[in-house]
DNA sequence: TCAATACTTGACTATTTTAGTCGGGTATAT
DNA sequence: ATATACCCGACTAAAATAGTCAAGTATTGA
């Protein structure tokens, strides 16, 4: 059970972007240096991220994106939307109406997963962007 | 983020037996025939809970497994365990002491996967496999 | 005793997902 | 004009997943 790269890295990304005066637009290059993430990876993430209007692009010389709110008002919940990672434990949802393992009943394990998916889902809506300070990037000990 | 399988077919699996007398063995081939889960994938599964211990084996005609403990005391986070699902958020973690991406300092959302994985472990510490009784096996609504 | 049952073990494999890269754009500032 | 920096779809190598397969061993019951 892990998160993948791209939720990691758009969560960083914007992490390290609240770290600066939010008019100025931050170009992908100085993230992609400053947090050692592919360049091109950038920009496939800050697609995704622009097309669910967490930030917005600024074109030419001198341009790069703008975070579209302030950090308070990120839920991490809202990046993980957009990258497209779903917290789902598990096959069998309530939308897909068709039971797990192909039967019409529920399995066995069914509600502990729906219970499992809000409690982490739960954290993610709780969660600001604002929360991951600078403060956070101590030496590990 | 998703669960594994073989982690969600061991909890079914387990949660089966649960649902019958602790003495009489359960074969394979009848939670195989119950839960719909391959009974070659069953055999795979069991051999990990053997070696850590949630069951014994018995051989032979009318043989299977048997729980070891009480399912009240058998918490979700020992079946991960068994089953070397690890809930690792991230790859910078403490254990590695390399810091993230490479560098000495933790990445910026460093402390965040951390307390997210945390979060998830104790919400599998406190479920105990009696907590999925058969009352969970309603039709879906 | 011997056949059937059921656990044991390691190796193998197809499929899917992940984690990116690549190539060719377009817009803007200087 | 030219360099910068965003835009976008297609592609791909590597890893993980979700199993299967073959060849056992131990035990029971007829």
């Amino acid at each position: 059970m892990k998160l993948n790269t791209k939720t990691r890295y758009a969560v960083m990304a914007l992490a390290d972007m609240s770290n600066f005066p939010r008019k100025k637009p931050v170009s992908l290059r100085d993230i992609s240096l400053r947090q050692s993430i592919s360049l091109l990876y950038l920009e496939q993430i800050f697609l995704k991220l622009k097309k669910n209007n967490l930030v917005k692009s600024i074109r030419g010389t001198n341009g790069g994106y703008i975070l579209n709110k302030d950090p308070k008002e990120i839920k991490l919940s809202e990046i993980f939307l957009a990258i497209d990672e779903k917290v789902k434990t598990v096959g069998c949802t309530k939308e897909s109406k068709k039971g797990c393992n192909g039967k019409s009943t529920k399995c066995i394990t069914h509600d502990l997963w729906d219970e499992l998916e809000l409690h982490i889902n739960t954290f993610f809506e709780k969660k600001k962007l604002s929360d991951l300070a600078k403060i956070n990037q101590n030496k590990i000990q």
